[in-house]
DNA sequence: CTTGACCTTCCCATGAGCGGAAGGCCTAAA
DNA sequence: TTTAGGCCTTCCGCTCATGGGAAGGTCAAG
C-alpha cells in the first residue's frame, strides 16, 4: 500500500503519517522507487493511533499504548492504568471548562446586550479574580 | 513600575508581558535606561488580559475585547456577542470531552485490570470507529 | 510525449508562550 | 572602589501535532 491508501483507510492525513514515521511510531518498508510501502500491520497501527488520538491520548501515551499493544504478554492492568490516568485528565479538563462556563455565563446573563455602552462583561473581566481560584 | 512589579500585580510572567508587547496588545513607555515603564493603565490592561485568558479567550479574542474595553462608546451587544461565541466554544469542547469520557470509561469498565494479557481496552482501540462519529 | 496524479524531502508556520545565553544597569555592602 | 546580586534588555531556539507549499522524482493513461 502507498501512503494515500493508508491515509484513506486509517483516516489520518498523509502528512500526519509521515510525521508518525519521523517520530518512530511506525516503521513502514520502502519500495525500490523510495515510496513508503505499508503492510497490513502498519495500517492496523495507524488505525489504532487514530483512535487513541481521537480519545485524547497524547503522542507519548500512544507510544506506550503501542508498546503494550505489541507486547502479547503484558498485563491488562498496565493498559488499564494508562487509560485511567487519561480518564482523570479528561475529567479535570471538563471541570476546568465548566468553571469557565459558569463564570462567563454569569457575565453574559448580566449583560443587557443592547446599544448602550454599559457592559457587565467588561466590568467582570476587569476584576483581578480568576475563575480557577 | 518595572516589569517585575506588573508581573506580581497582574499575575502574568514577565516573559508573557514582553510577548504581549511584541504582538501589540500593550504599549508601555520606556525609561531612559531602556527599561519598560508601566503605567496604571498598562497594569489594568494586563489584569484584564490575564482574566480573559483564564476564561479561555484566545489572544485574538483578547485583542478584540481590549478594543471594545477601550472604546467608551461601544454597544454592550458587541461584547456580549464575543462572550457568547466563547461560551459556545466552551460548550462544544465540553461535549467532545464527555464523548471521549464515555467511550474510554466503557473500555476501562470492561477491562479486568489483572495480570492476564487479555485487554478489552486495546481491543476497543483497535477498532476503526472513533468516538465522534 | 505529455498530462496529471501520485510520491519524496525540505523548510516555514501555527498558538502562546518558556528557557536560557549574553550582556547592560542599579543598589548595597565590604 | 569594587564586587555581588538582582534586575533588566534582546535574541535564539524549543515546545506539540501537525499543515502548507516548493522543488523535484515516478508512474499510468491517453
Amino acid at each position: 500500500m502507498n501512503i494515500k491508501d493508508v491515509s484513506l483507510r486509517s483516516g489520518l492525513p498523509a502528512k500526519t503519517i509521515r510525521y508518525y514515521e519521523d517520530i518512530g511510531l511506525i516503521n513502514p518498508l520502502r519500495s525500490a522507487n523510495g515510496y513508503r510501502s505499508f503492510r497490513e500491520s502498519d495500517l492496523h497501527k495507524l488505525s489504532f493511533l487514530a483512535r487513541a488520538r481521537s480519545l485524547g491520548f497524547s503522542i507519548e501515551d500512544c507510544r506506550r499504548l503501542l508498546a503494550l499493544y505489541e507486547d502479547r504478554s503484558r498485563a491488562s492492568a498496565d493498559v488499564k492504568a494508562l487509560a485511567q490516568a487519561q480518564l482523570e485528565d479528561i475529567a479535570r479538563k471538563i471541570s476546568e471548562l465548566q468553571a469557565m462556563q459558569a463564570t462567563l455565563s454569569d457575565l453574559v446573563t448580566a449583560c443587557s446586550g443592547d446599544a448602550r455602552p454599559d457592559c457587565p462583561i467588561l466590568k467582570g473581566l476587569e476584576r483581578g479574580t480568576t475563575c480557577c481560584g
